[in-house]
DNA sequence: CAATTTAGATGATGGTGGTAATCTATAATT
DNA sequence: AATTATAGATTACCACCATCATCTAAATTG
């Protein structure tokens, strides 16, 4: 069946990093397998490293384009009219149910960063660089360090992570719910 | 050698617990194995089912343990004479440098909970009610359901876990100020 | 169109990790 | 003291996984 073109492996290049954007997020790097995601575009795992050098490589790409999945528009945004009810809509969004339930299309933050911490990886360089592109784009009024910003990214990644632990659909909405009281705090109250 | 005597297979048992306690949450659940935690107190991987039915089991005592270990004098701490003053320790505890840079003794939601999250086992049930402790620990002033207790824990465990991003020393700092800041701000200006 | 290159499939390799079987020396029991 | 039970060591087994070698059919090149 081989080989296929080149426009042609640009597609399954991007289908393979799309697979494992989503794979990552929803079972883990060390529980998801080169096999997994080449399985999920329907090919097999000999192929991949002719787009890959490695898995590490691979974690790399993906976390890099969840995170262009999830806050890529956010920096072309603040041109925008209203940045306001941008920021407010990245919040609402953050702290819902669905972002809670759907760990393959949400915040690589909450989902690998404990285990990005772990690593000297490139990955977890990325990760560092995001925190603070996130932190920015919540926030940009404070001081030089964004002290706010980067305090409201903490309490919507903790938020997350902790309403994920939750068996009872209520526990994690109230979860939630307290998470938008803090942020609305937050919001309001900082001083300096 | 074996065998040994019924009082030092507890002792080796509570060995064995505290290394996992430790080795989990310094490397995380799917990259310990059996035979590191066995290893790391100077034993075989031979022994380890006369002390656990499976590693699941093991992962479950072991996150109880770490649970235990960081916030089990909390309950009987309540009693005691400045309950103010012990829940401000705990929370200036959380939020230091040492608390960011030594997993292996830190709190296990922000190093297991995306883990334990994905997993349908009796582990990621205690994590739940973990956090509703520790919640009530942090603030029992505000609402039934404790939003603000909630709040402020899921403010600290998304501290650390952005924390343990930064490749710099001062940028994990400013994370933690801005958090020190923010916390703060919830105790003070908390609402209803 | 002939020659060459290569995307992806198949299968192998080496390593690791969880678990079980077996062994042995010692503790517990009678 | 003799017998039995078992903690921990050794070894084996099986499954999985990252990576590589090889094969092939089709795409690219000239």
């Amino acid at each position: 069946m081989p080989r296929t073109s080149e426009a042609e492996k640009q597609k399954n290049h991007a289908k393979i990093l799309q697979a494992a954007s989503r794979l990552l997020r929803e079972r883990g790097v060390e529980t998801t397998g080169v096999g997994d995601v080449m399985k999920a575009v329907g090919m097999t795992h000999g192929g991949f490293y002719r787009h890959f050098e490695s898995k590490e490589a691979l974690v790399e790409a993906a976390f890099t384009q969840a995170v262009d999945e999830v806050a890529g528009d956010l920096e072309a945004a603040q041109t925008d009219h209203d940045l306001a009810s941008q920021r407010q809509s990245y919040i609402d969004k953050y702290l819902s149910n669905e972002h809670v339930h759907d760990r393959s299309h949400g915040c690589p933050l909450a989902t690998l960063g404990a285990e990005l911490a772990r690593t000297e990886s490139a990955t977890r360089t990325t990760a560092d660089e995001t925190v603070a592109r996130l932190a920015n784009f919540l926030d940009d009024t404070g001081d030089e360090m964004n002290r706010k910003g980067h305090a409201m990214l903490a309490l919507l990644a903790g938020t997350v992570l902790l309403a994920r632990l939750a068996d009872n659909e209520d526990d994690a909405e109230d979860m939630l719910e307290s998470s938008r009281l803090a942020i609305e705090l937050l919001q309001n109250k900082w001083k300096l």
